[in-house]
RNA sequence: GCUGGAAUCGUGUAGUGGCAAUCACAGGAGACUGUAAAUCUCCCGCCUUUCGGCUUCGUAGGUUCGAGUCCUACUUCCAGCA
C-alpha cells in the first residue's frame, strides 16, 4: 500500500510548500491537517495555500463549512481517513500537512473519540464553579482530567463520564512522520515576515468582508488575526499594534504547536531541504516495483 | 539658574514605615481525544531539584527595632518659570 507521508512542524516552517513540490513529483494530493483552513472565505489570514497550488495538486481539507459551522477533530479525522482511502484509489500518494496536533494525532493514532458534544448540558455545567464540578466528579467517580483547572476539559470529562485517551500506541503503520525543524531565531523572523505579507495581500479588507458575511464572534472567528482588526476597525488598536500583537500571537502558537509535536517520538526531524531529500528518496524508491 | 514632580523585574505600573514587593505586557516551560489558531496550568531578581539561602526599589549617607516608603545631599529625567 502506499504510505501515508505525514509532514508537520509550526506555522511558518515551510511544510506547505515542501508538500506541494513533493506532491507534484510524485504524484500526490494533499490533505490540510489544519482547523483555519477548514473554513470557507478565510484566505488570506489563515495563509491558505494559494490557488496556484491548489491548481498544481489536488489539496483536500480546504474550504470544507462556513465560518460559524461546527467542525471537530472527530469530524477532521473521519474526513481525512475518507480521503486518504479515496486518493489510494486513484492509485495517488496521500499527504497529512498541517500544523493541528489535534487533527494530525487523531488520524495517525487513530483517535476513538467518546460521544459528541451536549450543548445543553455544558451550557448547563458550565453555570458552576470549577470546586462544584470538581465535587461532582468526585461524588459520581468521575476521573478528573490531568489539566483538571481547565474548566472545560472537567465538562467534557463529565460529559463523557471519564477522561477518554482511547488511541494506538503506535502510529498507523502505512505513515512516515517528517517534522519540519526551524531555528527559532528563523522561524520568528519568518513569522514576522509573514505578517507583513499577510497585510499586503489584503488581510484587512478580508477581515472586514468576514466581519459582515458571518460576524465577527463566530467560533471561527476566533483566529488570531481577526479579532485584532475588529479592534482596529474600532479605532480602539492602531494597525502598527496589530501587527505586532499578530506577530506576537502566532509566535506563541509556533511555541504551542512545537509542545504538542516535542512529545511525539516517532517524528523524524529534518531541515527543510534534508526533510525534502528523505521523502524524494524515500517516495522513488517505494515507486519502483 | 529657580521651582515643582518623578526615578521599583526586559517594558509599563502598584506599593506612603513591617513578608523579594502588585498588576499588565513581553519572555520561558507544560497540559491537551467532538471549540485545538481553541482552552488551561506553572515559572519569570540571583543561587538552589525542594527546603531554603543571597542581593534588591537611581547613588551615598541619616532617622528607626525595622526604610521602596521618612530626612539630607548628589545624579538623571519630565514639567513650569527664567
Amino acid at each position: 500500500m502506499t504510505p501515508l507521508i505525514v509532514i508537520v512542524g509550526p506555522t511558518a516552517s515551510g511544510k506547505t510548500a515542501l508538500a506541494v513540490e513533493l506532491a507534484i513529483r510524485f504524484n500526490g494530493e494533499i490533505i490540510c491537517a489544519d482547523s483555519r483552513t477548514i473554513y470557507r472565505d478565510m484566505n488570506i489570514g489563515t495563509a491558505k495555500p494559494s490557488h496556484e497550488d491548489q491548481l498544481a495538486v489536488p489539496h483536500w481539507g480546504i474550504d470544507i463549512v462556513d465560518p460559524g459551522d461546527r467542525f471537530t477533530a472527530a469530524d477532521f479525522k473521519r474526513y481525512a481517513n475518507t480521503k486518504i482511502d479515496e486518493i489510494r484509489a486513484r492509485g495517488h500518494t496521500p499527504f497529512l500537512v498541517g500544523g493541528t496536533g489535534l487533527y494530525v494525532d487523531a488520524v495517525v493514532f487513530d483517535y476513538k473519540f467518546g460521544v459528541q458534544a451536549d450543548q445543553e448540558l455544558r451550557e448547563k455545567l458550565s453555570k458552576y464553579t470549577l470546586e462544584e464540578l470538581h465535587e461532582y466528579c468526585i461524588k459520581n467517580n468521575i476521573k478528573l482530567p490531568e489539566n483538571q483547572l481547565n474548566k472545560r476539559y472537567v465538562i467534557r470529562a463529565i460529559e463523557q463520564a471519564g477522561v477518554n485517551n482511547r488511541r494506538k500506541q503506535h502510529p498507523i503503520s502505512t505513515s512516515i512522520i517528517v517534522g519540519i525543524a526551524t531555528d527559532r531565531q528563523i522561524l520568528r523572523t519568518r513569522i514576522e515576515h509573514r505578517t507583513e505579507q499577510l497585510f499586503k495581500n489584503g488581510v484587512v479588507e478580508e477581515a472586514i468582508m468576514l466581519g459582515k458575511k458571518y460576524g465577527w464572534s463566530s467560533e471561527a472567528m476566533t483566529g488570531n488575526i481577526y479579532p485584532l482588526i475588529h479592534q482596529f476597525t474600532q479605532g480602539t488598536m492602531t494597525l502598527l499594534e496589530v501587527k505586532n500583537k499578530f506577530t506576537t500571537l502566532d509566535w506563541r502558537l509556533a511555541k504551542r504547536q512545537l509542545t504538542w509535536l516535542r512529545r511525539n517520538t516517532y517524528i523524524k526531524w529534518y531541515g527543510l531541504s534534508d526533510a525534502e531529500h528523505y521523502l524524494s528518496d524515500l517516495l522513488a524508491s517505494d515507486s519502483k516495483p
